[in-house]
DNA sequence: ATAGTCGCGTTTGGATCCACTTCGGAAGGA
DNA sequence: TCCTTCCGAAGTGGATCCAAACGCGACTAT
């Protein structure tokens, strides 16, 4: 319609990525139908791309799909994302060491202003898009794309929780991610991947627990 | 064609689960191109749930997209291989703790069932079938979706690259490979999570290590 | 009054048609 | 002879149209 054509990207993709924003920004939250025709017509595009689109986006995990019944986002319960969490504390410090070798200091000090502006005293919402930036950032030298590819994964499906978390239990204990994130700057600023990786997944245990005494995350929604 | 419309499964199902079967059972390889074209007439299918299929595939990871260039089976690196491995190392044995309360009795006498098969000797082809069935089978009472979605994916993108390496060295080292599953079982039959992960790690530990000796692997290759 | 059934509307699944990009080859000029 | 450029074929991306399946509501019969 209007001249929005400028830069000649693939329609499914570009549904695909307003898609992964508007659910992990909350906009559309677990259970929520996602029907191809309202969002066709939202993006102005043909049902064709937005059914490529939700195939990706299933791919990611962020929608799940049963036939001839469309598409949703899924409901997870509290096992489920404990084990993911469990997976990350794996994964993640492996990330970070194929990462740190490649990793420029120009980029590290983008992390600490990142990690500056959390401190700043930003609303759940920022932080949210900050700290994932600021972790997904610090894999950015990781060349091996199933890895960074299923790291992704494991963040977009739990997004949800992590801001029902943040809405329950305020920024009472924000200092603690706070210093957790500095030591951690400070092992990558040191490409010491063996205090990075330590602290990186103590970093996540400790969410996974917090996480794990709250079950009103699980429980309560829309 | 034929009556074949039995069932009336999804169609991009039915082409994916065939371009999936195809693509691990070596009839593509890394590099092929894939064309939708081909594949619609082959399957007697229209173009477009070959396209959903292709977008499946490249969630899990067997066939790589570039715009306006089609798909292709991505050709892997040595030490993006390594790093898969390692996940393998990573995920497996976490899958298997969770597998393992749920798994029924009956079905670990079909997995040593399995494992009797591949020790009566059997042709690389089906021992791959086997090796595939039998790990994946001791994770078939996990109910994460995310977690065994992500091990399905890392053993689908190394498929080729096992197959490559059995062919260029033989059964020699099978013995290593038949006492492994051997006291795999035995651990998984006593429910022994410690004992199974311990041995499950290792196993894919020391492939990984042989792998890595073995670079004509990766290098020839049509 | 309630439960079962039929039917219509909505939504997804699939096929055909058209437009745009890319790649290979041939022709022309330096 | 070699490089450049243009043209045609091939293949992918997107849109519109048609068919099939699910869900909800109304109607009927017991």
């Amino acid at each position: 319609m209007t001249a929005e054509a400028v830069a000649t990207v693939a329609a499914s993709r570009r549904v695909a990525d307003h898609l992964r924003a508007e659910i992990l920004g909350g906009g559309i939250g677990p259970g929520e139908r996602v029907r191809q025709e309202d969002i066709a017509r939202r993006l102005g595009a043909s049902r064709l791309p937005v059914r490529e689109a939700l195939r990706m986006l299933e791919a990611e995990g962020l929608v799940e799909h049963e036939a001839n019944k469309g598409a949703r986002v899924p409901r997870l319960g509290m096992h489920e994302v404990d084990v993911i969490y469990r997976m990350r504390e794996l994964l993640e410090p492996l990330a970070l060491a194929e990462s740190l070798p490649e990793l420029a200091d120009a980029e590290i000090d983008r992390l600490a202003g990142l990690q500056d502006e959390i401190e700043s005293g930003v609303d759940i919402a920022r932080f949210l898009e900050l700290d994932r930036e600021f972790h997904l950032g610090t894999y950015g030298g990781c060349r091996i794309e199933q890895l960074t590819a299923t790291v992704s994964r494991l963040w977009n499906t739990t997004q949800h929780y992590r801001r029902a978390f943040m809405q329950l239990t305020g920024p009472g204990r924000m200092w603690v991610v706070n210093a957790e994130h500095r030591l951690l700057l400070d092992a990558v600023r040191r490409r010491d991947e063996v205090d990075a990786g330590r602290f990186l997944a103590g970093h996540i245990r400790r969410t996974r627990i917090e996480l794990s005494h709250h079950p009103a995350v699980f429980g309560g929604l829309s």
